[in-house]
DNA sequence: CTATATGCAAATTCTTTGCAAATCG
DNA sequence: CGATTTGCAAAGAATTTGCATATAG
């Protein structure tokens, strides 16, 4: 029943080729914004800029949200949302898949199995909606947090 | 497999019982708001200041962001988020459900049977994860608004 | 009465836009 | 070179905060 769970990136060049495959230029900014975020696994735009900033990047916070933007619409990354309401990207695998999301330091583990298709029809049926879409995002402590968690009680 | 489908709110008085129950003031204000709500189904903090204004009353932008960060908490509406970004609220009800949005117009259904409690537990399992809650949220196209979609082509 | 709740206006935070200058190919 | 991209600063949303006034209980 379960499928491989993959942390969710697979390396910058291969979220790059994104933007190469469409005709997207290949700049400075675009490259700091994806190791950026391959190498934290998720962050806000906020946090992306900042920490960029203070890396000693020139960047814009416009670049931020332009670029963020840009990697959504092909599918380089994704935004999830948090129950506060804050909103994070992650790098994105191809196909379906959701989220497994710590609470503390924003790890993000994707999963494919949702085994939600039963439930969708059955709601589509009851309903008489057109199901488009769902969105499902799954929250806990990783395994380091807890203990992180535990030693500071 | 199907438990009934119901429309998210039971009724405005019903709502506003958790604030009695709480020790909160009934005010107008607090009033008008969980009237509209459960009129409307759905709807974002500006939509909710926008109808009131227009409809007479002198309610103010902050009342109504503390009024639903307090029916909140209180669990008497819930924040549900669209795709698109933007937040909307809608009536609660008590136990664990979630939400079946339709993008058009914005109609809520609540269903309760989501099926995951097997996924979850692999999940732990296989990340070690403690894991504290998760989110699901459907999104669609309501009877209604499929045929005026179609009509519209 | 008195603490709670409100409305207003100003302050924040988050995100987008306009545009001249920089830069990728 | 020439179109795309960038950084900046300013504009716009969305949300929060401070405080004197109004009001529920």
């Amino acid at each position: 029943m379960a499928e491989p769970l993959s942390p969710p990136a697979l390396d910058a060049d291969h979220l790059l080729d994104h933007l190469a495959a469409r005709g997207y230029r290949m700049t400075g900014p675009r490259r700091q914004i994806v190791a950026t975020l391959v190498e934290r696994g998720s962050m806000t735009a906020q946090e992306l800029y900042d920490t960029l900033r203070q890396a000693g990047s020139g960047i814009g916070r416009a670049t931020v949200f332009r670029t963020l933007e840009l990697l959504s619409q092909l599918g380089a990354v994704e935004r999830v949302h948090r129950p506060d309401g804050c909103h994070s990207y992650v790098p994105a695998r191809p196909g379906h898949h959701h989220h497994l999301i710590c609470s503390d330091c924003g790890t993000v583990l994707e999963f494919s199995d949702c085994q939600l298709d039963g439930l969708l029809a059955g709601l589509a049926e009851r309903t008489a909606f057109r199901i488009d879409g769902h969105w499902l995002e799954v929250f806990g402590l990783c395994q380091d947090c807890q203990t992180t968690a535990a030693g500071q009680r």
